[in-house]
DNA sequence: GCGAATCGTCGATGCGTATCGACGATGGTC
DNA sequence: GACCATCGTCGATACGCATCGACGATTCGC
């Protein structure tokens, strides 16, 4: 592997004259650059990134901590993943993979090792012992996620309330008057996730506002459970129902208990759930949707993180910022008012 | 942040005394090593990682390129990425994303720079322009799946040969006399991906050994395509039905066709898929699994990389794995043999 | 045509660790 | 009790880059 001390004899300059072209913190002469270029092309240098961290004291690697595995929001997570180590790249910054079962010593163990300059925490919740722990490490560290107490910390999140507010709203436009939020598995509202709690505010905050009825329901990943929910929520419904289904194993279950009871999404009841784009496509009616936009929130962390690093403000930062849902109808809700 | 020299110090030797007693390349005294670690512990030391890598020529990380999204499988890549961070732990390394976007350019920045030690490319198929130049790499590199020339590579995968073999044996043990396998998705088929056909050429062998009819139609993420595959072997097939559905969409698909069609699993026609156990018990009707084990790939894909790593044997090595895969009998499929 | 300001380059140093050769202290041998 | 091997520790150096101060070469103003 060459050196740029190999590049500087090759182009007839100081080893710290290549540096300089490199980095661009001092002026260089049109001459001199194009010989380093040269030099540089020729012997494919690349400078290394030890030496360059020990040096710089940055290293350039944010650390990505990835919650621990509950195999069913697989799929939502890996967007999260994908989109912001490919984010972090145009910043030119690579990612570390901390699995959360490293807990708090996983954080301890990256920054105090100094592999990487900053951390980015995703799927935060309610209580955290990480939380304590992020707010006295001396990196900048982005939450994923609203805790329960966001103190010293800068989250960025979707706006839950914002989307709970769209869906009541909407569904209410279109005729409902009684709309039936379907919630979430139990082990996720025990939990009291923090989302959980604010999609809900939204859906009420709009049933006060318009003027319609709001009912919560039990979820899970339960049939007969959802199936129980569906009939009372049914029979307590004069109008056309509506049903809110934010989980996907929700959402199927639903779907085929709607089907079971003779009724179709769009035409005697509507339904509206979070999913992807992509995903609502793919269903057999198209699914009318809340985007929470992982990917929009994703890249908001990179950018948040990287502008805490590029002006490595010591101090403790604090700040949140919630990402616009969007919803759209499709097939599976009543007419007024279809966009997309 | 304190530095070994702090740690020295503290606990009056010298700094490569501390060196020492953390890589134990040297004997120490049990007194001077109990000195050094209570100094250590009273500092909170933690060495540096960039001027590790720089003295040692070693950064103790790998690199992990994930495959592009194509926003079906994030899930199992999900798993495999998750898997290969906890076990890279457990051999002291970390996880650098490396994302697909950056293709063969960024297998040689991460080398190239020095930032991981060793490589390990997810889901690689038939021809890969990264492959040439993994050959090159004076790293170790382990490829994940099976290219079409796997000359000079480390490769592992999930036994697809095996995995055929054993679905056609098991249902012909079932009775079954005609097995139908329903083919991946046509943009899958089309590429030519290697598994497909190991998977197929599995399936073929074992009917000519146990002399059976197994017979190959179009799948896909399109319900008409399955739909007609479906009714086409319904037809041609005397005894009880059987079929193979090794894509996760097709399975979904295959279920409501043949509710539909008035057939239960396990009743009226045998079902096999691949699918987790988790998702496959999760299933109205418990779904018979061929387990392509991603997590165990996984795991001997970190240990393969970090057995490189640790005997650093300069050369280009060879070698090809494969991963048995586990059938489980659940209620998709006719009675004999049922296990699990 | 002289001093001052500016520009471009160089040499030296430090970042924190691993590692090598050296050396004093110990223990054993005859 | 003189000699040698072994053990444990130290000091020095290298790793590759960023950065700082210095300095010769220009350029400009007057």
């Amino acid at each position: 592997m060459p050196t740029s001390k190999d590049v500087a004899e090759a182009a007839g300059v100081a080893q710290s004259t290549v540096s300089y072209v490199l980095s661009g913190k001092r002026p260089i002469s049109e001459k001199t650059r194009k010989k380093v270029e040269a030099a540089i092309e020729q012997l494919t240098y690349q400078p290394n990134a030890g030496a360059r961290a020990l040096a710089s004291r940055k290293t350039r690697v944010i650390g990505l901590v990835i919650p621990f595995i509950p195999e069913l929001h697989m799929a939502s997570i890996m967007e999260f993943v994908s989109v912001i180590a490919t984010t972090a790249r145009q910043y030119d910054h690579d990612i570390l993979l901390v699995t959360e079962d490293e807990g708090a010593a996983g954080l301890r163990r990256v920054v105090g090792q100094q592999i990487c300059d900053g951390l980015i925490l995703m799927q935060v919740e309610g209580e955290d012992e990480r939380l304590p722990v992020a707010r006295t490490l001396n990196v900048p560290v982005v939450l994923i996620g609203i805790p329960r107490d966001p103190s010293g910390l800068v989250c960025i999140d979707a706006d839950f309330e914002m989307a709970g507010e769209q869906c009541v709203r909407d569904l209410a436009a279109a005729g409902h008057s009684v709309i039936s939020v379907i919630d979430w598995q139990p082990e996720v509202v025990d939990r009291h996730v923090n989302y959980v709690d604010r999609f809900m505010g939204g859906t009420d905050t709009a049933a006060r506002a318009v003027g319609v009825t709001v009912q919560h329901l039990p979820g899970g990943a339960d049939r007969e459970t959802i199936a129980a929910s569906v009939d009372k929520a049914l029979a307590q419904t004069t109008g056309v129902p509506a049903f809110i289904a934010p989980d996907g194993t929700v959402q199927d279950i639903l779907r085929r208990t709607l089907a079971s009871r003779g009724l179709t999404p769009g035409v005697d009841v509507s339904v509206i759930g979070s999913a992807s784009p992509t995903l609502a496509e793919l269903q057999p009616i198209p699914l009318s949707t809340i985007d929470l936009r992982p990917g929009e929130v994703s890249r908001r962390a990179v950018k948040i993180i990287c502008q805490l690093l590029s002006t490595d403000s010591q101090g403790p930062h604090e700040s949140l910022e919630l990402v616009p849902t969007v919803i759209t109808h499709r097939a599976s809700t009543l007419c007024p008012p279809r966009t997309a």
